[in-house]
DNA sequence: CCAATATGAGTGGTATGCCACCTATTTAAA
DNA sequence: TTTAAATAGGTGGCATACCACTCATATTGG
């Protein structure tokens, strides 16, 4: 288990200079801490080790979890409107979706409406898994974020989120936002 | 080319109590908002598009760019120092270099000190590349958080850094933090 | 000095993640 | 209405990303 070591000085708190003079000191210990898409990817990689190391258990992937709590909100759903709910490309969806079926956590059958589509549903074992690891999923991200102060994670929070609003319709790849 | 749209209101003004109901109204659209690492994941995936399109002519990864340019600053590196510069896996850099080295943008010779030893290093034509790319990276890692105004920006890479910084320890691979 | 251990590089396996391309089916247009 | 375009699912290819494992070479302890 990790010590969620808390920052002392709150980023909410600073000032913008301070902030400023903060940044020019960490790019001088490295270039590619000044880089966002750098940090965005150890950031992935630090928590994708996280949610391993606390669900290790069940066996379940970040991406397979987000697909089998998909299911569990919204009913049973077709591939392509699974990868508009999580945001991923089609050809992914049915990797995943291949997998998770041969666990037997997901079942699909062919709608008679439309031939070509294909109905994917969460089995009552599949349910039972996605309630089983809740905890465990939640201990993992409060962890990814944990060495910030409340408010700092709250910040972040929003941040993020907005990036990800403006920036949806970005790539290949939106995902629903209503 | 994405049009920046700015947002309107800064992250940095609002109250606690402000972020809290923002954060509050967003999660009731997609419960996965609510999910750092889901937040994360998408960010990533989002500059990982912003980087390939900027810079298609190319034909280089984000990774690929941090261990040449790591190369280009540091010199010549043994593939574990490599993999501490860039926070990898080994096995990651192995890959990688691989890739690279058979495009002819890095060589590789044995240390005469150490025969367990590869020596790196970038080739004249990888030096090239890497810095006729630079500005398009730029353009890249500008986009993926242009969204934001300035301040929310600083703000937002300083949270990310401090994230780091604290988790650098977390999973099997740490990255250099001097 | 030699066995035990540590270290650097690499392979094979699995899981995203995306693209180009393919097939089948459905819908829209001429 | 018959052809063209759009749509759903999928395959193969490539690039991370990591683990377990192997192999070769160094280092260290008895």
């Amino acid at each position: 288990m990790q010590t969620a070591l808390q920052l002392s000085s709150s980023v909410s708190q600073a000032s913008h200079e301070e902030l400023l003079s903060e940044l020019k000191m960490v790019q001088q210990k490295s270039t590619l801490l000044g880089r966002p898409g750098f940090l965005i990817r150890r950031l992935h990689q630090i928590h994708g080790y996280l949610f391993s190391q606390q669900t290790a258990e069940f066996g379940i992937t970040p991406v397979q979890y987000s697909v089998l709590t998909s299911l569990n909100e919204h009913g049973a759903m077709d591939q392509v409107t699974i990868a508009r709910e999580v945001g991923l490309e089609r050809t992914t969806v049915a990797e995943v979706i291949a997998r998770v079926e041969s666990r037997g956590l997901v079942s699909r059958k062919s709608s008679t409406l439309d031939q070509r589509v294909k109905i994917v549903k969460l089995t009552a074992k599949g349910k039972r898994l996605v309630e089983k690891m809740g905890s465990a999923v939640t201990r993992a991200h409060d962890l990814t974020i944990s060495p910030l102060s409340q408010e700092d994670q709250d910040r972040l929070m929003v941040l993020l989120v907005r990036l990800l609003e403006a920036n949806n319709g970005i790539g290949n790849v939106p995902f629903r936002l209503d």
